[in-house]
DNA sequence: CGGACCATTGAACTATCTCAACTTCAGTGG
DNA sequence: CCACTGAAGTTGAGATAGTTCAATGGTCCG
């Protein structure tokens, strides 16, 4: 899987300081950068997690399957997401690239022998962790008990936050893999963000329905009820 | 909330080691013990989250709530199990005694200092979270794109596995909390469990409903698909 | 220009929920 | 010890949110 990574010298930039998890004084150098066309697989789950990603561009699914093939995305990895990085020996998830996208690489047993050197290090680590630990908390919230109008009025919000510009949310994943990250079906997604049209809470832009502007975000905020 | 905690002189077992976080060189006296009858609160979500807990005896419950009650839970402690440990300052579930259970105690602020004087700490602390992490993850399938039978069927392998003991589970929780656990209402689960009894698969012991024996833990497997 | 998605929409279906009745169990107090 | 009471569990029948199946049109891309 690995076969195609560069051989080039590796820059000094592509260090563990670019993923912001050393204090800097004793920088990790990296393996580089590599790119992904749209669907190809990163990584597989249960494969040894030999390396830490960070996503420079572009999107990427991290996903689990069942054995008849029913799929619960449980993260999106967006511009400047870390991921893939593992306490166990292997992946718990199916990494693929939603678009076209960059990342760059670096090995997790640099970031071990780091951390022993290092507690900023292991805080770091720590906070990471922590992060998706309460993601996924909220996401078990949205999964077990939210309706599915509240759903997609959760995901339009949590979108707006990591990757509106200039007031334009421009989704890179199709409305099945937001399907698959809300537990619902493509058709009930799309009948919900036609819901949310025709309300007058959003807009589409473009010629594509994926890049989308939010008109009434209180309203959106108001769908999906807080705890 | 911990003005009943006693006071008297804490016993040095009630240490960090106890917790099983830090290498044993550096030992961090702990609160002590405390008990909370059925129902009581242990702490709320986005309380300050100044105590790590662990059960000595019986069973929490950890849950989020939506504004018009709909409830969560994101797991059940039982014995063994340290929770309420927190990154950031607040508590992100509110966690409750399933049954009368007894905690012990010890001072976050403790945790941080030995931390910082010990690598060990550390990665225990993120062997903890992470091991959260991964439970949330796995549940995130379930709550996704389970069916009603495989979460039955799921919940009561994880059970079997965390607190049968001489083949029986005995389940400290009613079906409310296990509905949701399982994102379920108490009827769905409640039919679940007699159609798992009818095929054979399981039976119930002594005379309420939560002694469970599984008769065939083949047949469950085989319904909570793996992945 | 043709084919492969991708998204939308409608109609029928179904798993799960809701509402309600009934049973059993645990605890309480006479 | 028994009669009460409230909580917990089961089961049935009907309702419904979301799924499934199917048809249509748009967009991208060679």
């Amino acid at each position: 899987m690995f076969t195609r990574i560069t051989t080039r010298q590796t820059p000094r930039s592509d260090s563990l300081r670019d993923f912001g998890l050393s204090s800097g004084s004793t920088p990790i150098i990296g393996l580089g950068e590599f790119t992904y066309r749209k669907g190809r697989e990163i990584y597989g789950e249960k494969e040894a997690a030999e390396y830490v990603y960070q996503v420079k561009r572009g999107a990427v699914r991290s996903y689990k399957l069942l054995s008849d093939g029913r799929r619960q995305i449980g993260a999106f990895h967006l511009d400047g997401d870390i991921f893939g990085l593992e306490n166990g020996e292997t992946h718990r998830f199916t990494a693929e690239a939603v678009v076209k996208t960059t990342v760059r690489v670096m090995r997790r047993a640099s970031l071990e022998v780091a951390a022993d050197s290092d507690v900023v290090v292991w805080r770091n680590l720590l906070g990471l962790t922590t992060d998706n630990l309460q993601h996924a908390e909220n996401h078990m919230l949205l999964l077990g008990r939210k309706t599915s109008l509240e759903r997609v009025a959760a995901f339009l919000l949590e979108m707006d936050g990591r990757l509106s510009a200039a007031g334009v949310i421009s989704l890179p994943m199709s409305r099945r893999d937001i399907a698959d990250y809300l537990g619902l079906t493509l058709e009930t997604v799309s009948r919900a963000v036609s819901q949310l049209h025709k309300a007058g809470i959003l807009d589409f832009m473009g010629n594509t329905q994926r890049e989308i502007v939010i008109l009434d975000r209180q309203s959106l905020a108001l769908l999906d009820l807080q705890n």
